[in-house]
DNA sequence: AATTTTCTGATTTACGTACCTCAGATTTTA
DNA sequence: TAAAATCTGAGGTACGTAAATCAGAAAATT
């Protein structure tokens, strides 16, 4: 049988509540009494039992993601996980609600982010924006033992317990690579495709493009950043113009979340060059760009693996409990035509499950 | 507050005695009493608590991971995944054994699953081998309701209950989409190095990888196939041998575990010209090898990931509980140089956490 | 030496579910 | 109609931990 406190109790020579209180940091343990009880912990093995734990606590997590709104299909995706997420949530005696901010707006972030300080949750995902009014947000949670965990883009220089998305600057040194490579030694410039420059992501994408496309590939000159601000119809007429006014470009890079725009541009001009493209966010959009060859490859961060990775790493944190670091880490995923992971949605979906006895 | 078992009897007019006899399907309820039991939860919308009923069955979940034994690097480091969810094991009821078996041998595998079938586990994770034997012993776990969960190597055809593993044929494809557009039309054979062809998974890498190949890039013809049975020394005398046979030889794609030899082979010709190397399983040795530039890119299947997704699903599977498809979808991970990840046993790791308050 | 403060032990209740026993009610069979 | 079989209710104990209360014991302060 697995030891329970009681045996600590025994082993120790010790009662339960003292065993309780060392368990549970409570004062009131004299330091040579304390460390007795840790070392009859040490000895016999024993490990807390969480589920006991957590019905004797009655405990019940209200945890809170703050979502930017607005409707690219990535934010969209991400909204779908943790709506997923919240049905899943009562089986681990979890509650996930969610509040909607306007996107890239750090005033009404800070507004949501004490709203919801006044409900005392029991941990706090947000998608943040860059600002020292934000970060002192977050210390503010912080500052009362809230956990935080920032989701998808991060927030450089504060307090909060975890980062649920990807190394950027890897994804867009990824990006850079792959470019170099399909192109194989064509020379030409390459056309560089933002949602906003205000956002932390896409900044560190380009920067580590351009790193590597400095580096390992000189051949290629970089032309202006067009911030298309994930508007499908702005970004169709910048790319459109851009194309146009650089007939020899080679390569485009997206890297931001409007690939509708790119895509329809990609399309208006089907018999020029072929130009090597590389966008990031696998959506429905993007998939079907793929298949038809328009896009070379995307890269993607696995909305759901975020959601899932950021509840986890919330109910660690709330539980006191240790963090598996490499489960939590989320990779950059890259996708060719012939790696595209079966629609959840498709018919023709590939079955997984072994026969029936 | 949560509805409990309590709240079910209330709403249905009948004892908690009957509540319960309906919950765990035992005998002894009319039909008529358990449809209104079954309508009572419906509207009140109560999910069992799985915490407080394990406590209360004092249930405990051996699971029994069948390994192959054998010096490979990834074999190796999938044991020491499965290793540390042994450590976790105890926080969720779960105690994890190990069962090592001779690589790539059918009959000692029958053996083991027969030996561990007698020990009545929660659950089984087993490297699978084809052979008509194992899918009859797999089948014999099944019957017994005991899960069973194939890790890294599916077995086609038995009634194991999830494949935690990639999909080796778009792994397969994905490799030889990379390795034809790194080419960029040059011309000239293409190596491919096998550890065993007796083994599915890399039967599966390879007949993904002709497709692409035939279909995309027909420019390139397949020498044959070289089977280094991931020893490094004959690995390495095989592939020197090959390059020598053929110096036109434009890429290499390594399929199998043993990527020791190969790299050495790679070492012995550093001034000829130049070859696209493409391998699988990220180990210290690929990843050297990626940022000496000596392999272009590596193909993985995370280790951690897939031993973490069995114990997962057999947990799940042994409490009944639904199992989140999208989760245990593994990934194919490609990395570059310029996406590695942080070794775990590396110094200079970049730091994840926040600054304390 | 008296008082306060700090520490420790013993005991109890509660969490939500499983499972057991026993008694009474209802239905079926002889 | 009696006997047997089947159904249902009531009530209890157990699982391992949390947290509270209360009573002593030891130590520190007057």
């Amino acid at each position: 049988m697995r030891p329970t406190v009681h045996d600590i109790a025994a082993a120790a020579g010790v009662s339960l509540a003292t065993v309780d209180r060392v368990l549970n940091q409570r004062a009131g343990v004299r330091k040579v009494t304390r460390d007795r009880v840790e070392q009859a912990i040490e000895k016999i093995g024993y490990v807390r039992d969480m589920a006991a734990a957590n019905l004797a606590k009655s405990r019940i997590y209200p945890f809170v993601f703050i979502l930017p709104s607005g409707d690219n299909s990535f934010m969209r995706g991400l909204e779908a996980e943790v709506h997923a997420a919240m049905l899943r949530a009562p089986l681990e005696r979890m509650v996930i609600s969610t509040v909607k901010v306007p996107a890239f707006n750090a005033e009404a972030l800070v507004a949501a982010l004490d709203e919801v300080r006044a409900t005392a949750p029991a941990g706090v995902a947000v998608v943040a924006v860059e600002s020292p009014e934000v970060i002192a947000a977050v210390n503010r949670l912080r500052a009362e033992r809230i956990p935080v965990v920032t989701l998808v883009s991060d927030l450089a220089g504060s307090a909060r317990d975890h980062f649920a998305g990807v190394d950027n600057v890897a994804a867009g040194r990824t990006a850079a690579s792959l470019m170099g490579r399909f192109l194989g030694g064509r020379p030409g410039p390459i056309t560089v495709l933002a949602g906003s420059m205000r956002v932390r992501d896409h900044r560190e994408r380009l920067d580590g493009f351009r790193a590597v496309m400095d580096e390992d590939f000189p051949g290629h000159t970089l032309l202006p950043v067009i911030e298309g601000q994930d508007d499908p119809v702005l970004t169709e007429k910048l790319v459109g113009e851009a194309l146009a006014a650089s007939p020899e470009t080679v390569g485009i890079y997206s890297f931001g979340a409007g690939n509708r725009g790119l895509i329809a541009a990609l399309k208006q001009r089907k018999n020029a060059a072929p130009v090597c493209v590389i966008a990031h966010e696998l959506t429905r959009h993007t998939r079907a760009a793929l298949n038809e060859r328009l896009i070379d490859a995307v890269l993607n961060q696995d909305a759901g693996h975020e959601v899932r990775s950021a509840v986890r790493v919330l109910k660690a944190k709330a539980d006191g409990a240790e963090v598996i670091c490499a489960q939590e880490r989320i990779y950059i995923d890259i996708f060719l035509k012939d790696n595209l992971p079966f629609d959840e949605g498709d018919e023709n979906q590939k079955p997984q499950q072994g026969k029936e006895l």
